[in-house]
DNA sequence: AAACGCGCCTGCGGGC
DNA sequence: TGCCCGCAGGCGCGTT
């Protein structure tokens, strides 16, 4: 489900619970996309929340005995908060009881989504992070860098920034988006864009996803933040799931194909 | 070593 | 009404 901005939105939203204490911790399942650690429920209860960051798609949960709760929300999962009236329900999988009776519950129906423990001296070594590239909207994702990394590949560049190895967050959605900010085709070659059009791409993917962090990030079916509440962003796609709509620019209808198994939109008129 | 395709899962909408 | 198919915000692994 969620990519870069669902998931920074999500890891705002959660910052109110900062300084607070775990007291109770229900697992519901042993597995989704990989175990769950075995006692992760006594791993995590009776510890403070001193920090939760977004690194890529991925949730870092930091606890005040040095262990850090990793999470990703793979195609369908939702971290959102609840009081403690609420009822269990189908496909949640974890339930984080906080001591101000808020609860912070899990669900995800796919179980594409991974709940994990780490130690906080292996975040550099863990492999859920050594390989990623830099994050988008630093100034360590620029033009130097993007140019160097793709000047001797061979894919598509749609392919390529979807690639965490080389830059991080970028969906199915953003790519697409991106992509047509910058006047770029999704099927062109990553070795055969000129200076200009990596510079172009660089802000583009800045800008859309900086303007989807704002929109509140996009919903097209289940995304919520951790309020419950949905996104915005998908009435400012230009070209995602806008098959034969037509351009808001040129008037052309928006195409589509299948790219890496994935559908990808664009305009045939406005990107070259 | 890079570059693809596939599989992991459930749910939903469309076509017959 | 109901069944079957295809498709959905991600990602890692196996095969070429």
């Amino acid at each position: 489900m969620p990519e870069l901005p669902e998931v920074e939105i999500i890891s705002q939203g959660l910052q109110r619970l900062v300084g607070q204490e775990i007291v109770k911790v229900e697992k519901f399942r042993d597995k989704i996309r990989y175990m769950i650690p075995l006692y992760f429920e006594q791993k995590t209860e009776n510890t403070i929340i001193t920090k939760i960051i977004r690194r890529a798609k991925y949730l870092l949960i930091f606890l005040s005995n040095n262990v850090i709760i990793i999470i990703h929300l793979g195609m369908s999962g939702t971290l959102i908060m609840r009081d403690k009236s609420y009822q269990k329900q189908k496909h949640d999988h974890l339930i984080i009881s906080l001591k101000s009776s808020d609860l912070l519950v899990f669900n995800d129906p796919r179980r594409f989504g991974i709940i994990d423990l780490i130690n906080n001296n292996e975040i550099l070594i863990s492999s859920y992070f050594h390989a990623l590239g830099p994050e988008p909207l630093t100034d360590q994702f620029n033009y130097n860098y993007l140019q160097n990394k793709l000047k001797n590949k061979k894919t598509s560049i749609k392919l390529a920034i979807m690639d965490n190895k080389i830059v991080v967050g970028v969906g199915n959605i953003y790519a697409s988006e991106s992509l047509f900010l910058a006047k770029i085709l999704p099927h062109r070659l990553c070795n055969d864009l000129s200076i200009d059009e990596l510079k172009k791409l660089v802000s583009a993917i800045k800008s859309t996803l900086e303007n989807a962090i704002i929109a509140g990030g996009s919903t097209l079916k289940d995304y919520k933040n951790s309020m419950n509440q949905s996104g915005y962003f998908q009435h400012q796609f230009n070209v995602y799931n806008q098959m034969d709509v037509e351009c808001k620019y040129c008037k052309n209808n928006i195409e589509k194909s299948i790219m890496g198994g994935r559908s990808t939109f664009y305009c045939l008129t406005c990107q070259k």
